[in-house]
DNA sequence: GCTGAAAGTAGTTCGAC
DNA sequence: GTCGAACTACTTTCAGC
């Protein structure tokens, strides 16, 4: 797929803001009929673009109040620890962003869970078991100001 | 709503990992019909627990290859200083997500960007004219190790 | 690359259990 | 609270432009 039109980039504004629309509904907004919609959705899916459909669910009310991030800091830098750290911190679902960073902190890490407790229990149970971790920072989010998944495109 | 039983949160569990399913596609993971899953799902949206469907598009394809974290801390820390660096953060576009945090930072900021140079302008041009902000610290991500909207339910 | 209509399929409603 | 059928609406295809 070569370039994205201005069509395109109006359907993908549409659609990572509220996705269980109509094609036809999508066509109105963007003064169309449903077909040209219809094969344009299908092609920024199948290039790509469009990675998968979710539902964002509310946290507090499926009883996940806390959101707590983290900074992680590795002792050793080698390739192999590094490679095991990533695969070690995927198989926790409790981590729902974890990103190798450049900076002073080898890794943020973004943990949603249904209490302090809880937290506790995810430090002393999971996260320190992993080795060769130096440093580990913890923050709480005591407010969300905005949260989207959204880009700016 | 009372509570979710196994079945509410098999759904919520199946939609957030792909919402782009028939009704009798996600029928037949649990072993129903469609209408007791289409009146389901109906209540989950409406008591608030879906609060929306959302298309994930891919960064690096729509050009928004830079992620950067940033820490900010205020200078005081009055109510009236907090809303108004709030107010102000949602009106950027490029901020994805930002959490107003226990610790020794007072907001975490996620920001996406095409590039470095974006960056150095974001900052420059409009983070940097919030007033009131104290310390400021950026980091970059170097690879996405797991970004989800999932939560472990 | 779009339109509009036709065909196929899924969403939605509802009476019975 | 679920089933299954009937109805409605959308998705999907395609000939014509």
């Amino acid at each position: 797929m070569e370039k994205l039109d201005e069509i395109d980039l109006k359907i993908l504004r549409i659609l990572q803001k509220k996705s269980n629309r109509t094609t036809k509904e999508v066509a109105k907004l963007i003064n169309l009929t449903a077909s040209p919609v219809y094969e344009r959705i299908k092609r920024l899916e199948e290039c790509g673009y469009i990675k998968k459909y979710v539902a964002i669910l509310d946290k507090k009310l499926i009883n996940i109040p806390i959101t707590a991030i983290c900074m992680v800091s590795l002792r050793y830098h080698d390739e192999g620890f590094i490679d095991k750290f990533d695969k070690q911190i995927k198989a926790l679902q409790e981590v729902q962003e974890c990103y190798h960073m450049a900076g002073k902190v080898d890794f943020f890490l973004k943990i949603n869970l249904e209490s302090l407790d809880k937290y506790h229990e995810f430090v002393r149970l999971k996260l320190s078991k992993i080795e060769n971790i130096g440093v580990l920072e913890s923050y709480f989010v005591l407010k969300e100001i905005t949260s989207t998944t959204e880009y700016y495109i």
